[in-house]
Order: C-alpha cells, then structure tokens, then sequence
DNA sequence: GTCTATAATCGGATAGAC
DNA sequence: GTCTATCCGATTATAGAC
C-alpha cells in the first residue's frame, strides 16, 4: 500500500518554528533574534530550524510575510470612507491601522520589520516596499484628481506619522501614547492625516 | 624639573574615539557597533578603547552625550517664537529641529540613541528621558494655562510626528520625505505641530 | 599611552546518526 | 523529522609587556 512509512504530512512544528520566529523578530529585531532562541521558543532543536528554513535570512523573509494584504485592508477602507462620509479618510486610516496592530498576527511582523529596518540594509528595503505599496497608492488614488505630482510628498509625510505612532505607542511604549485608546488616538491624529492627504502644504 | 617624563597631556586619542564612537553607533546602533570597528574608525587598538571608557556600555554612555542642551534651544525657541509672533511655535519647533540635526554632532548620537533605542532596554530609557525634558516640559509650560491636563499627551503626540520625521527622514531614507528641503517641510508639518499644541483633539 | 596575546562566550551553519 | 556533535568566525574584555 502506499500508506506505508511515516506520514508525510504536517506535525506542526514547521509552523510553530514560525510563530516563534516571529516574536523573536518583533521583539529583538534580525540581529537581536537568534536561532537558538527562535528554537528554544518553538520547544525545538537549532538543527531544525535549519532543517526547514535553510538560513536565518530566508526564515526572516518567511517570517515577515503578513496575514493580510495590505492593498485590500486599503480598498475596504476607501470603500467603507464612500459609504459614509461622516468619517473622513485620514481618521479612517488612522483607525484601521490600530484595528490593525491589535491582532498579534499583524503587529509581530510589521514590529520586527520595523525594528530590524534600524539596523539592517535588507530590512530598510523590505519595509521602504511595504510603506508604498500600503501607503503611496491608495494615497495617489485620493490625491490624482487634485495635484497628481503631490501624491509621493504626501504618502511620506503620512508614513511619517503613523509610523511615529507605532514607534512611540509599541516601541518605545511613551507614556500617554502607549495607554491612550483607540478612539482617542484616531480623533487626535486622524483630522492630521486628513491635511497631509487634501490639505494646502504651502 | 617637573617637566620631565612623559606629557601626561590629551594627545587626541580619546576624542577621536568618542568620535568614532558616535559614528559607529549612529549608524549601527548598540549592538551592531562593535569595539573592533570603531577603534579602527579612530586609527588606534581595540583595547585602547577599554583602556579609556571601560565597557561598551559607558562608552555609550559617553558618546550619547548631546553637545548642546535640549532645554536652552527650546528656551531660544519659545523667546524667539514670542518676538515674531507671525512664526507659530508648532512650525518653530520643526524649523529647530531639522536645523539641529544638519549638524553632524547633533544628528549622531541621536540617530545613534533612535536606533539603539530599537533593541536595547537601556537605550530605551535614555530616549524617553530626553524625549521627556526636550519636549513635555516646553509643551507643559504652553499649554497649562487652557488644559493642564493634557500637556503629557499633546507632547506625546508631538513627539511622535517629530520621531516618525527623523525616522523616516534619516533612518529609511524615505524618498520624498528625505530629499525634501528643510522650508518644505517645515511648511508641511508645522501646522500639525501647533494642532498637537493648541487645538481640540477631540 | 599603546600594543600583543589570549581568555571566555556566543552566534550561524553543517554532517550525519537515528 | 528530529537530534547530537562540532566547526568556525566574531565579539567583549583582561593581563601584561614595552
């Protein structure tokens, strides 16, 4: 029969090996991360780590992959933004990206891109991609009717900010930022983002 | 004579360290700046660095040292602010800060403290310590007459847009945002600022 | 003040047994 | 699929000669 022999199937360790991975990275960045430790967290041996991933680099990039694409959290927001106009873009955007960060799915990768785009050449240009294509082209969209040449200018400075956000709210864990609730955050920064996506920047 | 023997005088050596120091951590962060590269950035032996400052960590100690101190520029700042009354502080305070970090020994230990701040717990409260006497205290000192309240969280928010800009701007290189000229910007983000300062977050 | 030599540790990666 | 054993490079730090 051809059931004979071991299974070839699933034990679940390939993806424990990611999770933990994924913590490690998130909360040391690539070169605080060890293989050891990424090991030790899944309840594996260092080989295996080995075994699956081949080297630390490509369990990086497996390991950053998020959960969700960011292009379509993007297109529900815009949709949702038609549907009711009370709530602005800006505020929107503010809101999905703390909705976001909540679930540690999400938060893990994009924390330890971000951490490791300090340091890491690779990782600067990992998390450069993911800011255009998360952030450039649903702001293009917006802002094409008006002034097309703006749009990069005003990605950017939008990026600057949420950006800031997560730095101060999970990495640096700055008092009143870090405490703050979502709705609190979302009227305080949204109405700014609004001015970097349609308001005058002269 | 008490002249004899050697001078027990600088010969430079311990200044080019720390300013190699400075370099290597600025652009490595903690961990990734090692002994060995900034005692050869400075053209001496490895150990001539333990020599002088001990350990890794009190040479950081050392080179994150600002040359100027935070609370006199806001001082200038908020003076200069009440002179010319048609530059509003938020813009001031962006003008400031991107003047600042154009000088090299500004913008070295700084950046260095940004990313060290990224892995290590010790940077990490160095940075909100700064963070906390560079802008909660002048923020605290403008806005306690209309909320007293809420001075810790306009200045965190503030401090979040003034982070996601240098990270951003000096960190990722961020296409538009890092080519942008120091008016354009101060243009951009200024207002914003004296929202976080004076406006109605609610 | 400056360097050589070396101790002690830790990291990624591989070979190969089971 | 999983683990043991091991190699090899890099790092901080110290002892001590000159």
């Amino acid at each position: 029969m051809s059931r004979a022999g071991r299974r070839s199937g699933d034990s679940g360790t390939r993806a424990a090996i990611l999770d933990s991975a994924r913590r490690q990275f998130a909360e040391h960045g690539y070169d605080g991360a060890t293989i050891r430790a990424i090991a030790s967290g899944a309840g594996v041996d260092p080989a295996l780590v080995h075994h699956f991933y081949g080297t630390k680099e490509r369990l990086f990039a497996a390991a950053m992959q998020l959960p969700v694409i960011p292009s379509e959290v993007i297109s529900a927001a815009l949709a949702d933004t038609s549907r009711r106009p009370e709530v602005t873009l800006g505020t929107h955007m503010v809101a999905s990206a703390l909705a976001l960060w909540e679930s540690e799915e999400v938060r893990g990768p994009f924390l330890g891109l971000l951490r490791s785009a300090m340091t890491s050449e690779q990782a600067t240009a990992m998390l450069r991609e993911f800011i255009t294509e998360a952030i450039l082209a649903p702001v293009a969209a917006v802002t094409n009717d008006t002034d097309p040449g703006s749009a990069p200018f005003r990605a950017s400075l939008i990026a600057s900010q949420v950006l800031g956000l997560a730095l101060t709210r999970y990495l640096l864990g700055l008092g009143p930022i870090a405490s703050a609730g979502r709705d609190e955050l979302v009227a305080a920064i949204g109405p700014n983002i609004d001015r970097y996506l349609t308001g005058d920047l002269n």
